[in-house]
DNA sequence: TATAATAATCGT
DNA sequence: ACGATTATTATA
């Protein structure tokens, strides 16, 4: 719909690629692209998260150091349909896989937003998106994982969203790990540090907004991910700015 | 106390 | 919604 400005501080080669080259290789300083100071990938507290109730430390330091997370997962659906075309994969949940579970959630579960997303203590994975079937194999299993996606996807859409306690709860999830807005706002929400210090500050009523929507549902989507993934998506850089997709860049 | 980092405001 | 600007807060 909308979401779609792609602004970059640093000339990235963003290339979707014709695969029938080599593998797609990732740089970690490609995920950087603001030499910002505040990630430091490797400072990881040796593999625990945040238990519920201590300090958290600053959400540079918690993530559980992924040893390069995206390239083996990607690799994999890489080499799944790399069949010339190009490789454009589905944004989400790449990282589920890669990781011992996680602690879900140092707050209370969300209870008012929604009474029909979410079961409140478990992950309820979404599925990883499943590969286009590809011939010879299960079609049913691709198929029956699709809809499923579908209809997850629909409620999420659909979804109304209390869009001050959302605020609320955001703001206190930036407090706890130390989340500067600006790079909650660049990287998972594609928008500026104003601006999203102004949905915080003032929301408006779902019902008064119209494009705005999306962000917030932005929000909330990043609440419901186990804590490594909202690292992951921190981390991440542009993720979610096209429209959904994930583009290698190499 | 100076400076840097981060957040809030506001005009466009 | 952006982004420049100003205010606030953390830090050396």
């Amino acid at each position: 719909m909308d979401e779609t400005r792609v602004r970059d501080r640093a000339p990235l080669t963003v290339i979707v690629a014709p695969s029938n080259a080599s593998p797609p290789r990732l740089s970690p300083a490609d995920l950087l692209p603001d030499g910002d100071a505040a990630f430091h990938p490797l400072s990881a507290v040796n593999g625990r998260l945040t238990p519920p109730g201590l300090e958290p430390a600053s959400y540079a330091t918690l993530t559980p150091l992924l040893p390069l997370p995206p390239i083996s997962t990607v690799s994999d659906k890489f080499a799944y349909h790399a069949g010339g075309t190009f490789t454009v994969i589905q944004q989400q949940q790449s990282y589920a896989s890669l990781s011992p579970a996680p602690y879900n959630e140092p707050l209370s579960p969300q209870s008012a937003y929604s009474r029909r997303s979410a079961s409140p203590n478990s992950f309820e994975r979404r599925s990883p998106t499943p590969p286009l079937p590809s011939p010879g194999l299960d079609l049913n299993a691709a198929l029956l994982a699709r809809e499923e996606q579908a209809q997850q996807q629909s409620q999420n859409d659909t979804e109304e969203i209390n869009t001050k306690e959302l605020a609320q709860r955001i703001s206190g999830e930036l407090k706890r790990y130390s989340i500067p807005q600006a790079i909650f706002a660049q990287r998972v929400l594609c928008r500026s540090q104003g601006t999203l210090s102004d949905l915080l500050r003032n929301p408006k009523p779902w019902s008064k907004l119209k494009s705005g929507r999306e962000t917030f549902r932005r929000m909330w989507k990043w609440l419901q991910e186990p804590e490594f993934q909202r690292m992951s998506a921190l981390r991440l850089a542009g993720t979610l700015c096209m429209n959904g997709i994930y583009v290698f860049i190499y």
